[in-house]
DNA sequence: ATAATTGTTTAGATGAACCTAAATTAGTAA
DNA sequence: TTACTAATTTAGGTTCATCTAAACAATTAT
């Protein structure tokens, strides 16, 4: 009595209403919903009873609703997948940080087993995409990695660049020009106490980012 | 008035009508688009009526269907999606012929100009499908690519492995096994009288192939 | 405690995409 | 020609996902 299908909208409601749960830390509320989905409160009351019936949610009407283990892990899956395609498209296509969500929007509703593994597997086991977000694994589990940024991180750490959290395009074009970007390894040589700016070496070379920088960029654990 | 967006189902639909249009060579029956999408006549009725509507087809009552300039453009739109991940998934994911289709039927819908012109370039502009089916250009126009098998080509001429007619998991496990994929380079050396085998040339190492590997072996053009 | 406000649900509709059963049309056979 | 048959369309329903307007519940202010 399980593998039922879902719709793409279905998809959509359990994946928001996660987002909702993680964020406040409980009971999601109608209208919050309505605000994500771009509809009325009306039409979440609707699917609500819907998703209820498929035992997806725990429903009570005025009291907003929480996700049934079985809700959980079908928008787990729903976001493992969104994240892996966007990995997919950022790091292998060359893909804006901003287009990049528009498409993975679509393609996180593609339906196959293989190819969700498979892409994971090309992609080399990421944890987390492009915005550093962490990839859930194929059990549906959410992974507890954390992202920490390059400024707290102590002289001497080493790591790897896995995400920015500014992602304009100003910002990331001057990235490129420096040659930083997703997957860049590096090491803190020091930080300078003037003006808050880190000293990292890549590959062999010293490169010099500021403050500014340093707290948009993040490594991951 | 023109960039409308089509639903799933209305693309599928166009691009069913399509193909009838080019294997019967005129109108289209209400009949053979039911049994093509799972669905009955009177559906098809209904979709039609919609369809025309949009001036997607020239539809009349009791006559059948053709595509419009605008419908058949759509058409190859999607077609040229599918296909192009179909190069995706079998090139560059080592699908099977069979698996491969089914997803290309849901990955066909997914909206972006950009990735499907991007996907064209890193495969390489590829001129068919790994059925051998031509791709139709970003202009949505179909290129009048043949195939021309192996068995069929004259001694001295080269090309390459374009795709295969037989897509059994034994016949492509075999060409594994002789090292032969879509893309590898060959050279007609010489044909056995006696049996028909064909004797290639791949980078420089003889390999023969029987009667029926030829026939079922394919370059384009 | 009562009233006002805000949030949520129900009622009643709509459009897309489907269905079955009945009517209609076109093409063929008598 | 007229009747019969097969293909197609219409009529009338259903489900999903949405809407607006009206009703109702919970919370907050007086
Ligand atoms: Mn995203
Ligand atoms: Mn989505
Ligand atoms: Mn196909
Ligand atoms: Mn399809």
């Amino acid at each position: 009595m399980n593998e039922q299908e879902l719709s793409l909208t279905e998809e959509n409601y359990l994946k928001i209403i996660y987002k909702l749960e993680m964020e406040h830390k409980g009971e999601v509320t109608t209208n919050a919903i309505a605000d994500l989905t771009n509809t009325k409160a009306a039409s979440v009351s609707d699917m609500l009873k819907r998703l209820s019936q498929k035992v997806l949610v725990n429903y009570i009407k005025y009291q907003g609703v929480t996700l049934t283990p079985e809700g959980r892990k079908k928008a787990l899956m729903v976001i493992r997948k969104h994240r892996l395609w966007e990995v997919f498209l950022v790091d292998q296509r060359g893909y804006s940080l901003e287009a990049d969500h528009e498409i993975a929007e679509q393609l996180e509703h593609i339906e196959s087993l293989q190819l969700v593994d498979q892409l994971e597997k090309v992609l080399g086991y990421p944890p987390v995409d492009p915005h550093g977000d962490p990839i859930p694994n194929a059990k549906g589990e959410m992974p507890n990695k954390k992202q920490i940024f390059l400024k707290d991180m102590q002289i001497n750490q080493k790591g790897q660049i896995m995400g920015v959290k500014d992602t304009s395009p100003l910002f990331l074009k001057y990235l490129d020009k420096i040659g930083i970007g997703i997957g860049t390894e590096f090491e803190i040589i020091d930080r300078v106490e003037y003006d808050q700016s880190v000293e990292l070496n890549i590959s062999g070379r010293l490169t010099i980012i500021s403050k500014e920088v340093a707290q948009n960029l993040f490594t991951i654990e």
